[in-house]
DNA sequence: TTGTAGGCGTTATCAG
DNA sequence: CTGATAACGCCTACAA
């Protein structure tokens, strides 16, 4: 089912039906009625592997995430999707699961695909090999929620929310603020948000908490349930991210506390579900679909230019807080 | 970055740089060291535009799902993910949001990317038209969660699954039960499960409600709250998914209801983020990512042998009713 | 307006 | 064990 068959059926060459599709008005309206109908007859599509080879590029960019379990990258690659199709490109989306052996295999499928650009949520910036590998290609390409001089970003600053959050909290009389986060070493982010904490309890003169790192998801809300069943307990936790403080929220249920009257717990992220959950979820909301959004943007506009994108190209959109339900002054 | 460059730097012909890669024994180890290292120093990758070319397959597989934002699909994803790296497949992964228009799209994008195979969640098997062309080109395809007859499947029994429900509801002594559903028109699903309700209603001897259609995700809490405050309210909701149910137990409490005490709520589909919300929703638990994984399987297993899928292969994997905490009998 | 032909990067066949 | 070469399906000068 190739373009020849069609060129056959019609009794034309080849190059006619290449131009029906790709130059219509390079050929007699007769002539190219007969051709796409043809084409819709024996249901050819053009061979996309062939294209690629022949011109040289694929109007497809590939995604990196580390997971699509988490609705941020759900909503984010929703966004991706969304101004994608909108410039005429495609995208290929791949999932790394945290892993750095993910990314490496992601990349270089993509690579192996001839993607024309790529958009992807990496661990570690600073010491991504895949990145380098992009850069030796000039193969466009930008970092979504990671943060990093080196490389073009959109991003929310972080560690400075976090920091907000701490002080907004410490106004409302909270001053035992435990964070809690999934595995540090997996996530820039992460890091940062810790950060954040760590200079926002200073500045308030408060103690900062161990950080509560619970790895795996399963386990999470019988760990969270015992700490929060320990002495000394906290008034208020910060999450690293939502999923994370929706685990919170049924922690403490399961240590007998009540929220928010018991205990304040604030996420990240901004994930549409959080809005519906009883008590609403408190968190620090990023424009997700935006930040996917404009990641396409600057790849495409860097594909309309010469090439390779420029770290200084890098944005930083803004964060917002999400009262929510599950926040509330600290009992006195 | 091609063979041909690799081939220049080790001084041997481009054949034998490809030997090296797909069939290394039959070259010289001396020889496939320095391909490789020769490789991997400029970054080779082998362009599968080319090689899909060549071969005549990709090992690739098209995935094509309504949404990601919906869990359900992330999960069942994971599982086809899984399962296809498993047996040496790529994915490409679609959606359609479920639009037909969407699912046009989406088959003939991967038919023109060459995908050896597809599976699929379609919104109407017995008119989809992409499935006949599926067909006609004897592409190995397989459909998950949707259920017909003429076609390969691997689905649950969600019609049977709604009506046990309601027996077993109508055992707790709940009289009045009320369905909720996204938009009927687009999901066979969503219809299989009202015909369970509207069944087991009638074996309960119980009337049926109308069916309460909650087209948009966003105004559906403020509907159902609405709903919920009338007079002669159910004391029961079936929900024809998950993500319905989250916002059902949100509706509950705008309206002043206590769930599971003046309410219960039951979903279906058995999300994972079900188990840890509170209360734990009451669910039919579909396994997901199995119906992924033994969608994958069946494809690659009509790959291995001969052509196409015959609908006779169609699988009825086994939900599982998750008591939760959204449940109670009726107050009497 | 249409046709011819070269080549995109690979693999596989056939010689050597 | 290695090399030369003909496709794979398509696009695009260049001719006609």
């Amino acid at each position: 089912m190739s373009i020849r068959d069609v060129a056959e059926q019609v009794g034309v060459s080849i190059a006619t039906v290449s131009r029906a599709f790709n130059a219509p008005d390079q050929v007699a309206p007769e002539t190219r009625r007969r051709v796409m109908q043809a084409a819709t007859q024996l249901g050819y599509v053009p061979n996309s592997s062939a294209q690629t080879l022949r011109r040289q590029f694929s109007k497809v960019l590939g995604v990196v995430l580390p997971t699509l379990l988490n609705p941020v990258f759900a909503e984010c690659l929703d966004g991706i999707a969304q101004m994608a199709a909108a410039n005429g490109y495609s995208i290929v989306p791949m999932t790394t699961d945290y892993q750095l052996a993910g990314e490496e295999a992601a990349v270089n499928r993509l690579l192996a695909y001839s993607v024309d650009g790529m958009i992807l949520v990496v661990s570690n910036p600073q010491t991504s090999q895949e990145l380098v590998k992009l850069q030796a290609r000039s193969l466009p390409y930008v970092l979504l929620y990671n943060r990093h001089a080196d490389h073009p970003c959109v991003s929310v600053d972080c560690e400075g929310a976090m920091g907000q959050l701490i002080h907004r909290l410490a106004g409302m009389g909270h001053s035992r603020i435990a964070m809690v986060s999934g595995q540090l070493a997996a996530s820039d982010r992460s890091q940062q948000r810790y950060r954040g904490y760590v200079t926002g309890m200073r500045e308030c003169g408060l103690d900062a908490y161990d950080l509560v790192e619970v790895p795996f998801m399963d386990a999470v809300v019988s760990r969270l349930a015992q700490f929060l069943g320990a002495a000394r307990r906290p008034s208020a936790l910060v999450c690293s991210n939502d999923l994370l403080a929706i685990r919170c929220l049924r922690a403490a249920h399961v240590a007998g506390l009540e929220v928010p009257r018991d205990l304040t717990v604030v996420g990240f992220d901004g994930i549409e579900l959080g809005r519906d959950l009883t008590p609403v979820l408190s968190t620090i909301a990023q424009p997700n679909r935006e930040i996917g959004r404009r990641g396409v943007q600057l790849i495409v506009q860097a594909l309309g230019k010469g090439r390779a994108l420029d770290p200084a190209a890098s944005l930083t959109l803004s964060h917002e807080f999400h009262e929510g339900e599950s926040c509330a002054p600290a009992a006195s």
